[in-house]
DNA sequence: GTGAAAGCGCTAACAG
DNA sequence: CTGTTAGCGCTTTCAC
């Protein structure tokens, strides 16, 4: 691999002027940047990455904090994923996947500070212990998703009030009066993830505001445990008429455990998704959904960093409303 | 941020001293490996990673490269990342998203190559430009997939002639005589993409073998290409009586198109697909599968980098037969 | 067993 | 407008 000496040497020229050159940061006469360009051409010379960032202090690479990769990997966090990338890429920046090794807690989900320029974290807990650690090293983030505690802070979320008032008025507006939410883990709510915790104060609050009944549960990450969660939904005395889901997961479970009970959606039961347009689309039939997002959030987090990277100060908190697509798994309350 | 030479100073040794205790490269004695350790605590030294890969031109970091974010991606691909992702991390590696960026065409889906020791290749094509230019500029890569000149190359692939086969060979045991294959794009076929091409081949090939008839057809990832490349099926004279299909995404559209016809599944129509168990598992009923193991695969392929670049010579070529595990989407034909 | 110094490939003052 | 030189933070000869 060619190095900038050399290319320096061919062109007859000091290191510094093919630097310039290539960097625009002081003007270089045609005859010169001339011989410099085709120096490198000839050469097929490309820059060191590593030595560039060494000698500027900016690796134009950032990181997504990946949540830590226990047993089973929450496919939708992988949907955000797709977004940062491309995000990067229309930056011109690399992007390094990260996770939280668990075996040292001293330096909890710090990415090795010096190979990034900043990060991107997901999966927000409430009183997120990276989040405090970032900012008492003046560290540059941004968030898909957020916490309590968010001065100064930038992020991007999808506003869950929002999504779940959203879902129960559209299912109040049918006629029904009695609904269940399907959360996510107990352990994600136990572990303070933003968006169950808040999923699940706002649909109670929600059924007060629409003065219905209901109740949630929480449910783990694939069919099985759906089908279960939704058969125990049916032993109580009065079972609900309408169901709302946040788990993609976790819908052909529910759906299977409905079918089982003999009673058919949405003639007998409503079921409304918050997932993504692609996961309402692959069952029959296909859900009623509060349109997730994934890609843009993951896009929109990415840009937050971006931007502050790029010299930008800001401060946004973007808060999504995606509209609630009407499908087929919803309707009228069966009297 | 403290640099070696802190730590040097402050156990009042050489910095060589520091770094070799740390590498543990020549012997130390004790007393002035305690002094370095203590100044090491005292300090929160942690060595700069980027100056290190300098020195040593090892970044310990290697590349996923992506395929080219196109419009849609499609998210089977992101079910590898998390199993390479979860190998990088059991080796302690770091790992660099990398997409084929468009608009250079000279040095078409190379990686930065100093950032990283060698990368992981997926969605390969049968004579894949990635493939010629890393080996002729001799940098380590292994491959998720597979193409058609594989001497000296390392990779893990999914044996798609074992699975086409397989369901081929169920389909016909239960007394269907007209199958359909549900395959990917028309793009990724004629892009050369190896599984695209080999389903297409395989299919075929086991009709032939077991005295069937049967269509392909190409479909988009998307729930509405499926529904419309089902129908189409109906309008022909002789219908199939089952389906294979191999992208998950295109599950419910299928099964939609299936329903309206007025069939039912299993009963009327049998569809099996090779597919993750997760998306296997969304629909209603689950489906009949030959069980896709995306992390799996991802891990393995990342192995078989890691391997290499920790001075292993490997010449590994794996292919995975998965079983066929029967849910509740096939039954006999119907007679 | 330890220290001094060169060098990885680049950028950025500092001169001119 | 261009060249010289001193780092960026680490590893690794080469001496002792």
């Amino acid at each position: 691999m060619p190095t900038i000496a050399d290319v320096a040497k061919r062109a007859g020229v000091a290191q510094s002027t093919v630097s310039h050159t290539l960097s625009g940061k002081r003007p270089i006469s045609a005859d010169v940047r001339l011989r410099v360009l085709q120096a490198i051409e000839e050469l097929g010379y490309q820059p060191h990455a590593l030595a560039r960032a060494l000698a500027t202090r900016r690796t134009r690479t950032i990181a997504l904090m990946y949540p830590a990769l226990t047993s089973e990997i929450s496919e939708p966090h992988l949907e955000f994923v797709s977004g940062v990338l491309q995000a990067t890429n229309d930056w011109k920046y690399g992007l390094l996947l990260w996770t939280a090794p668990d075996e040292n807690p001293k330096v909890p989900y710090l990415v090795r500070p010096d190979l990034v320029d900043g990060s991107v974290m997901m999966e927000v807990r409430l009183d997120d212990p990276r989040v405090r650690r970032m900012k008492e090293l003046h560290y540059p983030f941004a968030m898909i998703g957020h916490g309590t505690e968010n001065e100064g802070l930038n992020f991007v979320d999808l506003d869950f009030d929002y999504a779940l008032h959203t879902c129960v008025e559209y299912l109040a507006g049918l006629g029904h009066k009695r609904l269940a939410f399907i959360n996510n883990s107990v352990e994600q709510y136990e572990l303070g993830l933003g968006y169950v915790v808040r999923s699940e104060g706002a649909f109670h609050q929600a059924l007060a505001q629409w003065g219905l009944v209901g109740t949630s549960s929480f449910c783990g990450s694939n069919a099985q445990a759906g089908y279960e969660v939704t058969r125990a939904l049916f032993t109580r005395d009065s079972a609900p008429t309408a169901l709302i889901v946040l788990n993609a997961w976790v819908g052909g479970g529910i759906m299977r455990a409905i079918h089982d009970q003999g009673l058919r959606i949405p003639q007998d039961i409503s079921l409304v998704g918050i997932l993504s347009p692609r996961a309402a689309e692959m069952t029959v039939p296909p859900l009623t959904a509060i349109d997730f997002p994934y890609k843009t959030m993951g896009y929109r987090g990415a840009e937050l960093l971006l931007r502050q990277l790029e010299g930008e100060t800001l401060s946004v908190q973007e808060f999504l409303k995606p509209p609630l697509t009407i499908r087929q798994s919803s309707g009228p309350c069966p009297s």
